[in-house]
RNA sequence: GGGAGUAUAGCUCAGCUGGGAGAGCAUCUGCCUUACAAGCAGAGGGUCAUAGGUUCGAUCCCUAUUACUCCCACCA
């Protein structure tokens, strides 16, 4: 092994050797349970940024940690055709590399460039993935478009459609003007920007009033059908049954009343126009009003404008303001904040139009999907997001999920040619059932490509048909993603999996935030700041980064990337790669094996006893999704137990010439760290593999059934509270040679006056520890401070005093400084417990082991302080 | 207009069921001590946003306030 850690000699290696292995190949396995993640499958966009590299570092972990732990662990791969953003993707880069247009390729040839897209960008997903160490099971891999996914998705479709879940529908839906299709209201971004309040007069026929209206879209004006005013508001009662005239095309308006008029906003009187706006649309269902759409699909004005045709949309609206005002129909103009709707792919502002559309029914399928979280059968992690997630239901209006495309999942919806049948069904019809027409044609839109992800947990699995995976793996344990998707798909899988397959698909969901820049920023492409994952590997290696990933945050919590924190990950790599270069150099290809003749040392029972709270710990906080807890405490133990102090306390035997304290030694550093490889390795896959394959029997690979089981038989606490006192003899030697600026080349006796002899004898015992960790000559033990020379300091632990003759090298001002500083410290200590044991509230209250510490406590402060005190004295003579 | 989150060391963040505040980085001091300078040893640094309340006891629970962030929402 060589003396840096060098990710990239192996990684590569260790991923083929996985996959030659099939070592995350997952079958259907009566003798095991099965445990399931469905990757979120990344959108065929481009690459895979540090969002998913989050995303997938957590899933990693969990079924990494699943499959160690015995369970036939399937992690399935895929990936999403995403219809709305490759379609603009892909046209992006024709129009840029060829001019062409989406028109001038026609649809069979477009698709052809599509799916040419979808093999180039699947296979750069599928390569990044492997880099990371995501250990899927790509022989299960799917694509939302692929056959099965495809049969599932118009069996879906027709079903529902039967069932009437499914329905054609002449509604008002959100319009992208700029990618020319529908979007549903989840796909419809909102943000608050700068408008204006336009007043105008309405002039009332046959007579000299005007309602004064305010409109912040005055354009709309053109397909105004009538006039509301609030029932209620006697400003305008004597108006309403009358007519008044549109300006500037006389076109007659109805004043009607309708409640939803609020008479304290605007003027009280509202233009009513129903093809464009949702609550003049149902103002316009109630009162039969007529809907004029005005808008060409790239919301120009159209042939209804008059002399405004052809006109963009805003444009026109300057126009018509010019024109308003130059008529004198202008009363005034009032600046006004108002939310615009924005098409989340392109952000063009979107126009709402009334249109046939397919809609999702959804009032049926809410009630169930509430059910299941009231009654905690799926489980949000963290938990606040339930909330988010029951008002979202609670509020939903239909779902729009045709679209104005071609990448996607063509509607399987027949129109007879000779009458207005429409045929839904998987194939196209021969004959129409109405007329008996045989001339049919398809809808030419295609479904929302979130459509096909709400099926993605079992269409993934073979259902609609029962296969024995889909029995066997579904349903999935637990998903995870992004707390930005709750309603564009976590939800929509819940809903549609209780709908079709009577089961949740999983019963946990596990949210992560976002990944953001170092000072905050969402990572994005057109800012620049996006930080690509395959560079941090290349420079730090997987692990390293899947270390930092997991542990950089809670759940839920946005993670600002930090190149030191990926940094420190890979020192910690480092640390672990030459603690075992240690180990393993140390063994001269002995086996090793426990045989119950060990003599055990203190030490041993130390590590040994600490490692199995740790194990215990670890275990404990994956199962409870604590990702972050468990990997800090692999950590520590790792680096502050086992590298810190146990090598160290290790190394005179190994380097001794007894044989066999040399051998229980070789086994329990062994031990040690083959337990620490396999807690570990969900995190850091690819260097504990590497490392496993230098330890005693470890010619199989790491990844399967092999999670340690906590050996509750070796926990030993009166071991490690006399190694604590051991340790903590030793960190204040240290502490005080560093005061006094003693180098350690320097070496000291120890002198042990002890107050508490099992505290003496004790520190004798292992005295070795002393010598070679505190830099001491030799200990001894003393009887009486005459025995101690003059020129000595002293380190006080409780029940003793260790004393240093250092003879000249004693500052004895520096000393006293050290002394009062520890006295102050103690004297803060000690009326704190005392304060606390005075009062009889806790004393009478508190629960009595806690009474019991603090009693201890404050005979051990008071002993201590004391001690110092004795010290001080005897120091200031000396001044 | 509703709802949520965050506020802890100079920076980035942990802190599980209330019981003496932690890590990494940064800073200071000393060390090439035969696994590791991507390291070792030691040190400094925090009225846990503010004000109340509950409690014997609050960083943690409750109320209000402030600041920042986010989500949802058809008042033109």
């Amino acid at each position: 092994m060589q003396s840096k850690y060098n990710p990239k000699d192996f990684e590569d290696r260790i991923y083929a050797e996985w996959l030659e292995k099939k070592q995350f190949t997952a079958n259907v396995n009566p003798n095991k349970k099965p445990y399931t993640i469905v990757l979120p499958p990344p959108n065929i966009t481009g690459q895979l940024h540090m969002g998913h590299a989050l995303d997938q570092t957590l899933q990693d972990v969990l079924i990494r940690f699943k499959r160690l732990q015995g369970y036939e662990a399937l992690w399935l791969p895929g990936t999403d055709h995403a219809s709305i953003a490759t379609e603009v993707r892909v046209l992006k880069s024709i129009e840029e590399k060829e001019g062409l247009t989406k028109e001038n390729l026609g649809r069979d040839e477009f698709l052809r460039r599509a799916w040419q897209w979808r093999d180039e960008y699947g296979r750069i997903i599928v390569n990044q993935m492997q880099k990371l160490g995501s250990s899927c099971d790509w022989e299960k891999e799917r694509f939302t478009m692929d056959e099965g996914c495809n049969e599932a998705v118009t069996e879906v479709f027709v079903k529902l459609y039967e069932k009437g879940l499914i329905y054609r529908g002449n509604r008002l839906i959100n319009w992208c003007p700029d990618c020319k299709t529908t979007l549903s209201d989840a796909e419809v971004e909102h943000e608050e920007k700068p408008g204006h309040f336009w007043h105008i007069k309405y002039p009332v026929k046959d007579s000299d009033e005007f309602l004064e209206i305010a409109t912040t879209r005055p354009e709309t004006m053109i397909a105004d059908t009538g006039v509301a005013v609030n029932p209620n508001d006697e400003r305008y009662s004597h108006l309403v049954g009358k007519t008044c005239i549109l300006p500037l095309f006389g076109r007659e308006l109805p004043i009607i009343a309708d409640d939803y008029v609020d008479k304290d906003f605007g003027t009280g009187a509202l233009k009513v126009t129903p093809a464009h706006d949702p609550n003049d649309f149902e103002i316009g269902m109630r009162h039969n009003l007529k809907q004029i759409n005005i808008f060409n699909p790239d919301a120009t004005m159209n042939e209804y404008s008059g002399k405004y045709e052809g006109l963009d949309r805003f444009v026109c609206r300057k126009a018509i303001v010019k024109d308003l005002e130059a008529e004198g129909y202008l009363v005034q103009v009032k600046d006004h904040l108002h939310n615009v709707g924005m098409c989340y792919r392109c952000s063009t502002v979107i126009e709402p139009r009334v249109s046939d559309q397919w809609f999702v029914h959804m009032t049926p399928l809410v009630a169930p999907a509430l059910e299941v979280v009231k009654n905690e059968s799926l489980k949000i992690i963290p938990d606040r997001f339930t909330k988010v997630y029951n008002n979202w239901l609670e509020n939903i209006r239909d779902w729009c999920i045709s679209r104005q495309l071609w990448w996607g999942h063509r509607i399987p919806a027949y129109y007879c040619q000779s009458c207005p049948e429409i045929v839904v069904a998987v194939e196209m019809p021969d004959v129409c059932p109405s007329c008996g027409g045989i001339h049919f044609k398809q809808d030419d839109d295609v479904l929302d490509t979130w459509f096909s992800s709400a099926l993605w947990p079992f269409s993934t699995l073979g259902w609609p048909t029962k296969t024995p995976e889909f029995e066997y793996f579904y349903p999935t344990n637990v998903l995870v993603t992004g707390y930005d998707i709750i309603f564009f798909w976590v939800i929509r899988m819940v809903f549609s999996g209780l709908e079709l397959t009577g089961e949740l698909p999983f019963d946990h969901v596990f949210l992560h935030g976002l990944v953001r820049d170092a000072s905050g920023k969402k990572m994005s492409k057109s800012l620049g700041n996006g930080v690509d994952p395959l560079d941090v590997i290349d420079q730090y290696g997987a692990d390293a980064l899947r270390f930092m990933l997991a542990t950089g945050n809670s759940p839920g919590n946005d993670l600002k990337f930090q190149l030191e924190r990926v940094e420190n990950s890979r020192n910690f790599a480092n640390k672990l790669w030459n603690a075992s270069r240690f180990v393993i150099m140390g063994l001269d290809g002995v086996v090793l094996k426990f045989d119950g003749t060990e003599e055990f040392t203190l030490a041993d029972q130390w590590i040994m006893s600490k490692l199995s709270t740790v194990t215990d710990e670890i275990t404990t906080a994956l199962e409870k999704f604590e990702l972050g807890i468990a990997a800090t405490k692999i950590y520590e133990f790792t680096w502050n137990s086992y590298c810190d102090w146990y090598i160290e306390l290790a190394k005179k035997r190994l380097y001794g010439t007894d044989e066999k304290a040399k051998r229980t030694v070789q086994k329990i550093l062994v031990k040690v760290l083959k337990d620490i490889l396999r807690l570990l390795h969900p995190f850091m896959p690819f260097i504990t593999e590497e490392i496993w394959k230098f330890m005693p029997n470890g010619n199989n690979m790491l990844v399967r059934d092999d999670w340690p089981v906590s050996g509750t038989e070796w926990i030993n606490l009166e071991a490690e509270k006399n190694m604590e006192t051991v340790m903590e003899a030793i960190r204040n030697l240290r502490n005080v040679r560093a005061e006094m600026d003693v180098v350690p080349s320097r070496k000291a006796k120890c002198m042990i006056l002890a107050s508490d002899k099992a505290v003496g004898d004790l520190i004798l015992d292992q005295s070795e520890y002393l010598i070679t960790l505190a830099s001491c000559s030799e200990v001894s033990t003393v009887d009486s401070k005459d025995m101690i020379p003059e020129d000595a300091v002293s380190a006080v632990i409780y029940g003793a005093e260790l004393y240093l003759p250092l003879d000249d090298l004693i500052d004895y001002a520096k000393e006293m400084e050290r002394l009062v500083k520890e006295k102050n410290k103690l004297e803060k200590e000690v009326s704190r417990v005392v304060q606390k044991l005075g009062n009889d509230g806790f004393v009478s209250k508190a629960p009595a082991f806690l009474l019991e510490e603090e009693r201890q406590k404050k005979i051990k402060y008071e002993e201590l302080l004391d001690t110092i005190n004795n010290r001080i004295a005897s120091i200031a003579v000396k001044l």
